[in-house]
DNA sequence: TTGAAATGGTACTTTTCAGTACCATAGACT
DNA sequence: AGTCTATGGTACTGAAAAGTACCATTTCAA
């Protein structure tokens, strides 16, 4: 009932010890994963789960105890893959205001992303009742993102590149000031950004951000 | 079944004849607000709505025609006191780094309730298959505040106290900016913010904001 | 006062769905 | 090969809840 107390010993344990339990599992949180985006958790049987993965009923209880279990399983290994891998290796190497371009460019694309925005509406909608799911999602976007930035910042503040009050500080400031408002049009309308548009946006943050942050001499 | 085919007469007819039906409506809709917030649409049942709210079913299909009725009412509703009244009088006699400060902390210091929290989550959930409920929320929420603070700009502008390259422009990126995180966190860790700590915050964005899109001389 | 309309309350229908039980079968391990 | 565990598949149970029908009761207008 409650989804906080997994008390069954399977849940969340993924020593699925054979390798078709594996791949099987593979295929129902990969199933789960699409109808829970399109359709929303409540609205998503594990019938049609089934009908979509094939297996059966008991696998799945078995594998993740419960419709919450799943749930959580789903979120879980969808988090490690929200940002995928964001290119840093080169940031140095560029002024610092095409380093920043670069990196929003790549956050904010991934962002407002029809799928990423679908997840989105799951973490939020369910972390009411579940609220490791919105930890979980923090974790693994945001601040994972905060953490990167905030790495370059101090990397290329030694490298006397860039001059900040605070890296945390811009760092935490940067991303939601780059994003703007392109998350929520791009949740509430079905407002499709092509590439050009977004990163015109991003170049006039990145210059009202850097002109703003950077410290005077 | 769809959100979009009200083909019942009585639907969003807010013709409620008699003052009675007029007080059984809000009753109903205060009634079902609360527990949307609280339960979220699919975990509200119209028992617990009548339980709460006294009449009968009878009386909210008449009046709402159907659960997802009586959710567009509600959510209709809630959109026109999102916002509440912003303090905006006295504005152009203030420096304009106060007025600033003043917008935001009224806007944001709402935006974090508890309450303004839930709604969001309500509307972010069911406007997957109800795209109004997103619409009608944009329009009195953050198109509502950006509007007042673009209007704003272009009073200062024109009393001299500011120079902007594009006062549109501006008022889209401010608002986020000075939200920054904190509305993230309010929603995924139960991080409740002091008073004292949103000021400190607010400072710190409208500092950083001004001295970037701020013109030169 | 009287009659029509709206409302309350209750019981019912029907559907959907989570979770369980059970048996047959396919894979894996010795 | 042979055993044993995990899985597929099916059927079932019980509960929850949306929507309907119906009658009693209250409200309101003439």
């Amino acid at each position: 009932m409650s989804f906080t107390d997994n008390t069954a010993a399977v849940v969340s344990d993924n020593t699925a010890p054979t390798k078709r339990g594996e791949s099987r599992a593979q295929a129902v949180l990969e199933a789960a994963l699409e109808l829970f985006l399109e359709l929303g958790f409540a609205n998503t049987s594990l019938d049609k789960v089934i009908e979509k993965a094939g297996g059966s009923r008991r696998t799945i209880y078995q594998m993740f105890g419960s419709k919450e279990g799943l749930l959580q399983a789903v979120v879980k290994e969808s988090c490690d893959s929200i940002l995928g891998q964001l290119e840093t290796d080169k940031l140095l190497d560029m002024p610092p205001r095409d380093a920043l371009i670069s990196l929003a460019e790549q956050f904010i694309s991934r962002l407002i992303t029809p799928r990423r925005i679908a997840f989105y509406r799951l973490v939020v909608a369910e972390s009411t009742h579940a609220p490791e799911l919105g930890r979980q999602f923090m974790a693994a976007g945001p601040e994972r993102a905060q953490a990167i930035l905030c790495n370059y910042f101090r990397a290329a503040m030694a490298a006397g590149q860039l001059q900040l009050d605070n890296p945390e500080i811009s760092a935490r400031q940067f991303f939601e000031f780059a994003r703007g408002d392109l998350h929520f049009h791009a949740m509430f309308d079905n407002h499709y950004v092509d590439g050009a548009t977004l990163r015109k946006h991003i170049e006039i943050a990145v210059d009202v951000f850097l002109r703003g942050a950077e410290v005077r001499n």
